[in-house]
DNA sequence: TGAAAACTTTGGAGCGCTCCATAAGTCGCT
DNA sequence: AGCGACTTATGGAGCGCTCCAAAGTTTTCA
């Protein structure tokens, strides 16, 4: 009883081969004779032979697997990209191994670390690089989604936040709008969103109405910033907010008095968050498109798997319309 | 950008130390004087080194893991195993990796050999051997519960059915009970229980009343077994059918009746089935001691673990009556 | 019929560690 | 000073594979 594990070693001398014929019938390699490969097929069989995964990974130089860094499982977004990543990686034949911050190692628990110590060829990172150990990125690695700090050794993906901006004043201006306010507030994202709105704005030459500069990008902002649009133009029929928590403020300010939607003023948001959804506001907004994002990444990575040399990528992906009911034409 | 990773030599190489010493201050051994310990950290931190857990698990001759293998992670009772084994291992510093029999491979997945691959240092199955491919059980391995089969050469745990039986009859004793009847029937776990109660009865002198032999053992069974042992005794006030479920069949039937429970009969099961739950029936009824299986189980594996020259043991486990509200003194 | 071409098979090196036997350095004590 | 007894540090072997260059074998075709 316990035995030591069989080795490779010992299934090719049952088999009458060598270790090196049994290493190939292992990996299903065409060149091996039928007679061979049974042989070694069986004595595999009779002698219970599992290959060791450690050494396999030892010795060969490629793990076939990648790692996904993420922030937390519950966060959504995270679910939409891990899609995108499988198409491509399940289709190369990888294994696809996901961590997420607050998994606890013994001591120093970085996510990074144990996915290179399981010899990953590479890791998409979908969080921010700040929460993680600092280090060089000197491995086959993409960064996705916008953050506080890029990383210029390795490739980056994000959704491009000008044209967000762009596509939700311009789907309110194609509706035939003219009076049409933007909320906005402090931070890069929304300033690009910001940006986008004053390019579509300027490209029909409309004049544009912004509040919120500096100010908070919640549900209260979007509540006063509504307030204080009017203030700026009574004629309007318009607001893009520049996310889904500041539209559901406005839209609270609407209803305070006594203002409908899409009725009286349509409303845009951005990032379809769980609020905008057709069971909640029914807010019409723009989403990054997750999906492109993670084959994006994961195109961007095996690239580089296959190839370490490529030079640095820095790809943005375009964000999609969300047409739903708080938007309508005039 | 994207070097090799580094290696414990590249580690040794910038401490200035042998690769043997790095790797004492990787599993902190304490034989290490301060100055060489800080400076291998610092240069492992220096060139963000993760030692490969692929070279650690081939060098080493232990994993300090083993692999559970278990029907489906819905069912109950494995949670109860699973925290006994946990107990023992934790504190042993052991990894446990779970593997239900649903698992995918690529080809031929049985979780016994995936779990080899992994290098485990043994492995409980709490399953039916049946279930798994046909193999020598030549490996350090426990096998839990009830099986159709046995398996000679690796340790066994269950629990005692016989006992469970004389327990569920002792307590009807024990309250007062004279005229107790039982419903049995097929298979091994019921013989056992209905032997366990006919040496309650012996011990006592009380006439044993047994219906339901080569019977179903279910809900409507256990209807049937009641009315028949009222049929066969109408000073009845006591019944131990052989499961929850039987158990709750005979209660349907009391109720039927107009009788009430424990009023007019004290009814007791066996398994400590949902069923049973104070939400449900309130039954009185005998559990598997869960947590003690898979602490036995446990310390079984390790023994055999550090040393698989013991002898081959059978272990049986005490199980537990739980009182509940069906059951009262006459 | 002989040599090139194609198909099969093989031994050796090396992946990055751990473990072991041994070497080197320290210390206290005679 | 000299020597045993510890305390620390080291090189080498080997874990079980994959990969590669090279050797053997068979087939093909001039």
């Amino acid at each position: 009883m316990t035995k030591k594990r069989p080795t490779i070693y010992d299934v090719a001398q049952v088999a009458g081969v060598s270790k090196s014929l049994v290493s190939l019938v292992l990996k299903n390699d065409p060149g091996v004779s039928d007679a061979r490969r049974s042989a070694v097929l069986e004595a595999i069989q009779s002698l219970n032979y599992a290959p060791s995964q450690a050494a396999k990974l030892l010795a060969g130089n490629r793990s076939k697997s990648i790692g996904v860094v993420i922030d937390s499982y519950s966060n959504l977004w995270f679910v939409g990209i891990l899609a995108g990543i499988r198409q491509v990686f399940d289709a190369a034949g990888y294994q696809i191994a996901v961590s997420d911050l607050h998994r606890v190692g013994d001591g120093s628990n970085d996510p990074i670390d144990a996915f290179r110590a399981l010899h990953v060829d590479g890791v998409i990172i979908a969080t921010e690089p700040d929460s993680l150990k600092e280090r060089d990125y000197d491995f086959p690695g993409v960064l996705v989604g916008d953050r506080r700090r890029e990383i210029s050794t390795i490739d980056h993906v994000t959704s491009d936040d000008t044209l967000g901006g762009y596509l939700a004043t311009r789907h309110l201006i194609d509706l035939g709008h003219s009076h049409i306010g933007h909320i906005t507030g402090e931070g890069g994202t929304a300033a690009k969103r910001r940006q986008g709105y004053e390019q579509a704005m300027a490209e029909f030459g409309l004049a544009p109405r912004i509040v919120g500069q500096g100010g908070t990008t919640d549900e209260p902002a979007g509540f006063a910033g509504m307030q204080e649009l009017f203030e700026l133009d009574d004629k309007l029929t318009a607001v893009f907010a520049a996310n889904d928590y500041m539209a559901a403020g406005s839209f609270a300010y609407l209803r305070s008095k006594g203002l409908e939607m899409p009725r009286d003023v349509s409303l845009i948001g951005h990032d379809n968050s769980p609020a905008a959804s057709e069971f909640n506001l029914n807010l019409t907004t723009v989403a990054y498109d997750d999906a492109a994002i993670g084959t994006n990444a994961a195109r961007l990575l095996l690239a580089r798997i296959e190839n370490p040399a490529v030079a640095v990528e820095r790809l943005v992906v375009d964000p999609i319309l969300i047409e739903r009911g708080s938007t309508r034409s005039i």
